[in-house]
DNA sequence: GGCATTTGTAACTATAATAGTTACGGATAG
DNA sequence: CTATCCGTAACTATTATAGTTACAAATGCC
């Protein structure tokens, strides 16, 4: 989507033939990143999706927020037995490594925006092929 | 395990209790981590696993490697659509990136060893109970 | 030796998460 | 008015994880 900005929106069934997926797969995801305003939709004959932001100034931590269900980083439902010592106590301390990894996993997110992974898909900008030769 | 060093191996009856669950789901976990060296256990009467190493020698990063399967950051199976410029390039930048993460979460959990968990368990020192008040 | 106990492992079932599918109401362009 | 496309619900399929039962092999103890 951040390649083809400008030009008509994305339909959810060609994202998903290039993905290999299906439609409404694609369409739920888009739905969740516009609820958090990093894409918009148009509904009807001609709609589609397209970034509401520039791909600078989208960052892999927002992508992740908004898919994120808050369960990736998280303890077992089932707690451990009280009668133990260890039981009573650990889920507090797991849940502050919990906190420092998932701190570090953002830390990298929050550094890579759409725009640098357009730019280290093609080494050279984003097409007007200058010579027309790489791609049919 | 690391709290009772020194004593008598822990059994996975006992182990499973203290999580609540069936001694074989310990039983499978612990012998990963035999496999990477960190515990040792054994069969018989009187049998059960204790730790291989000092837990100030084990850290979190060690229980990690041995326990996941390699899957945790990973790329779908299912490659994209190849006729798609992206697609064609995506996996490797993909790539890339979960390797950055992954890389972040490492780093945070090398500097985590077993000692350190049983610190932040309890603020004081592991028993000798000065008062014998806190537990029963 | 014989017995009780415990690990290691296989085989199976149960449960839950994810992906994929079908269907349809509502929005929109032409 | 019609064709198209999104948003969403409802359902099925697939897979991963957890839990269970069972048993051979190892070990300590009498």
């Amino acid at each position: 989507m951040a390649r083809s900005r400008g030009s008509e929106p994305l339909k959810s069934g060609q994202v998903a033939a290039s993905v290999n997926t299906n439609p409404v797969v694609i369409r739920r995801i888009l739905c969740e990143l516009g609820r958090a305003r990093l894409v918009t939709s148009q509904t009807g004959a001609a709609g589609g999706s397209k970034l509401a932001l520039p791909p600078g100034e989208i960052t892999l931590l927002d992508v992740y927020r908004a898919v994120d269900a808050g369960d990736i980083f998280s303890l077992h439902r089932q707690p451990p037995n009280n009668q133990c010592f260890v039981g009573m106590n650990i889920e507090t301390v797991l849940g502050g490594i919990l906190e420092e990894v998932s701190g570090a996993v953002e830390g990298v997110l929050a550094k890579i925006t759409i725009e640098n992974v357009l730019e280290r898909l093609q080494p050279c900008p984003p097409a007007r092929s200058r010579k027309r030769r790489e791609r049919v």
